[in-house]
DNA sequence: TAGATTGTTAATCGATTAACAATC
DNA sequence: TAGATTGTTAATCGATTAACAATC
């Protein structure tokens, strides 16, 4: 089933996939506290969001909701999951075993969610063979051979900026078409490839920003 | 100064606060690369936006370049500098210092960009007294009379999603209303509190979501 | 049934783009 | 001067919201 229950062929706007997954996280909250029901002004109430807008969002995808009701939680979140690709697995490899790299391969919950980091690769001899998150680090050489003989869904790119891109490309080059990029980095990629960032720095420049735009002139310069 | 250059008292539109951070890492990769002047076009061109974007975004804040030549680097590079609120130096604390606390602490670009994290706190006992990016690692409950003592720009909160809400809480009750969350929350804030988000899982999901719309079924179910 | 709330349509709002006069 | 490119205005596009008929 190629669109994931997508009601016509056109592409989800980008706000409506920036907030899916706020909504299954807020979901998942709701089941776990035993909540049955919830209404899309509920929704609204607790996200932030209009009432509307959560509508909205899901009639890209089907209708979930009964009219003078409102939406069963346990029913709505396997949507959202199901929608989301949550009920299939995805087998990442991490390449940059640094400080950041440690932090993701070491973050449980993403293999609760079927996200498997299978193998790790760095460069630096001192970290080669170490054990991270139950996985060995393997020298980055091999990283070509590795991708040769297995089948890889998302890359990881944690490795310092100047490496990032020639990591990218060798990771296009053996087909993973999904990366997933924390270093600062534009990757240079092509139309098929899928490039998610997340950006640390850019996040708290946009922070610093929001802070002199809010608060003026500021106390510790 | 209270407007940071900005022209009128119109609040900046999300778009280009979110495209800011990344013209300022392409201008400083130039000015880097001994790169003079830059016209919207080839800014453009390099970033995956409309010349137009470019110049409309950077027309919120004041006229920076000049008909026929374009922009020069060093200039604008300067102006987005003091536009992010770079000019100035930010003090940080850091709630947590598990796997993510620790990458946090250890990512030096922060510092030499003005950025420092002048204390980190922990409720485990085996941590504290540990030092992390230059910093002693210190009892959760020496939160609070820390904030009494020291002026502090932002929180960055690292914590288990559990506690996340209460440490954001201790933090703003003792006057710190910016926070950079990493804990996988929806915070609740009052509207003076400024809170960046920057979560891994919904990252996570959203790449995963694409991938399932461009690519559709799946190989490694 | 009466009340509640959906999914959708139409109206509104805001952001992006195209076009161009101004001018370096 | 002729060519290039800005900053801005007007046109377009898309996303959000308000309203409401449908209906549980």
């Amino acid at each position: 089933m190629t669109l994931r229950g997508r009601k016509k062929g056109e592409a989800v706007p980008q706000g409506v996939v920036a907030r899916l997954p706020v909504y299954f996280r807020y979901l998942t909250d709701l089941e776990r506290d035993g909540i049955e029901r919830v209404s899309s002004a509920q929704l609204g109430e607790a996200l932030d969001f209009t009432a509307a807008q959560i509508r909205s969002d899901l009639s890209c995808f089907g209708s979930f909701g009964q009219q003078g009701y409102g939406y069963n939680v346990k029913e709505l979140l396997q949507q959202v999951q199901y929608i989301l690709g949550l009920d299939q697995t995805y087998t990442m490899i991490l390449v940059g075993a640094g400080n950041l790299g440690k932090a993701i391969a070491s973050y449980d919950s993403f293999r609760s969610k079927g996200f498997e980091i299978k193998a790790i690769f760095d460069i630096d001899p001192l970290l080669i063979g170490n054990y991270l998150g139950g996985c060995v680090i393997r020298p980055y050489e091999e990283l070509g051979s590795y991708l040769q003989e297995n089948s890889v869904d998302i890359g990881i790119i944690a490795t310092p900026k100047d490496s990032s891109q020639e990591v990218c490309d060798v990771l296009i080059a053996s087909g993973v078409n999904s990366i997933w990029n924390f270093s600062p980095v534009q990757l240079v990629v092509t139309d098929q490839v899928i490039v998610e960032h997340m950006h640390l720095t850019d996040s708290l420049l946009r922070l610093a920003f929001r802070i002199n735009e809010q608060f003026g002139t500021r106390s510790g310069v």
